[in-house]
DNA sequence: GAAGATTGATCATTCAATCTTT
DNA sequence: AAAGATTGAATGATCAATCTTC
């Protein structure tokens, strides 16, 4: 990896500050994941979908807008979602006003493997994150991400940058 | 998400940070692939396994080191480095010491591929990231990477925690 | 039996193509 | 044709089982 240009490269406070952030992110991300998988046979996938449907009061939405709110491509949420409902955590319901779209709602049993499976993970979350930071490094961690999301929305040449 | 512990929930500061940590990384890890793909065909693992055989001098590892150097199973590497075989980034080779291990080394294709991506790939976390924050801001990130991946280590019950 | 590594099965993610309704 | 959604093929990651050498 030649440093052909001095102005492009990194210097040596920004390539450690990298490395080190790279590392956390994916070994956060493994971590968490297996511990959800082990604790309550959720995927962190599982739980996003879950959590966006608890959001709404009545557990239901279209898809459409669950793509949007977790930012993920269709067929990954129409993948899911055949997946959760084959182990019967949400069901789909084809929509009246427009039969184009549909709804997912959560199962009784989609409500009851949340309930289960959200205080343990949150309680992972903050052995592993929040109970290792200052209340200034939780809330530099929130500008952080917040000027990185803002710089990406940004600089997306399509809206739908995901 | 019923909040069933005030000590064990998060309170609105994390909680915020919280999501919008998770919502930067995943949304960053998925643009710098596209990115990287895009401009070079290398995905970020394949990148990152050149980054580590670049970074020795003959260009050359043991696979073993080589997955530790990653934090990589040994099977995700293994297929990893098939896939790369493949495609002539790398070779492997047998090792004259110890019959069990092999060796990995760059092929001159290899080198020019990751010589070509990395101006790009730099230019990319430069202008997602870096440029995103202040100095201070990315010691608070290179400190908080380091405050949360000791804690992870600290914490895993087995050595190899991942 | 343990260390170094590979293999095969299964599941997740992405991409392009498709289908239906508007 | 565009919007809402699904499908199938190709690639990646994870897990358990295996194989060889120490």
């Amino acid at each position: 990896m030649a440093n052909t240009s001095a102005a492009a490269w990194l210097d040596e406070r920004e390539q450690e500050a990298w490395r080190a952030f790279i590392y956390m992110a994916e070994t956060l991300q493994a971590v968490l994941n297996r511990e959800l998988q082990a604790d309550s046979e959720l995927s962190s996938a599982d739980f996003a979908v879950l959590v966006q449907l608890t959001d709404r009061s009545d557990g239901r939405a279209r898809i459409l807008e669950l793509a949007r709110g977790l930012r993920w491509e269709k067929s990954r949420l129409s993948h899911q979602l055949a997946r959760m409902e084959k182990r019967g955590l949400v069901c789909r319901d084809s929509c009246g006003e427009d039969r184009r779209g549909s709804y997912v709602a959560l199962t009784a049993q989609g409500r009851a493997a949340i309930e289960a499976a959200a205080p343990g993970h949150v309680a992972t979350v903050r052995r592993l994150v929040f109970d290792q930071l200052t209340e200034e490094q939780v809330d530099a961690l929130g500008a952080i991400s917040a000027a990185i999301v803002a710089g990406m929305d940004a600089q997306c040449p399509t809206e739908e940058c995901d």
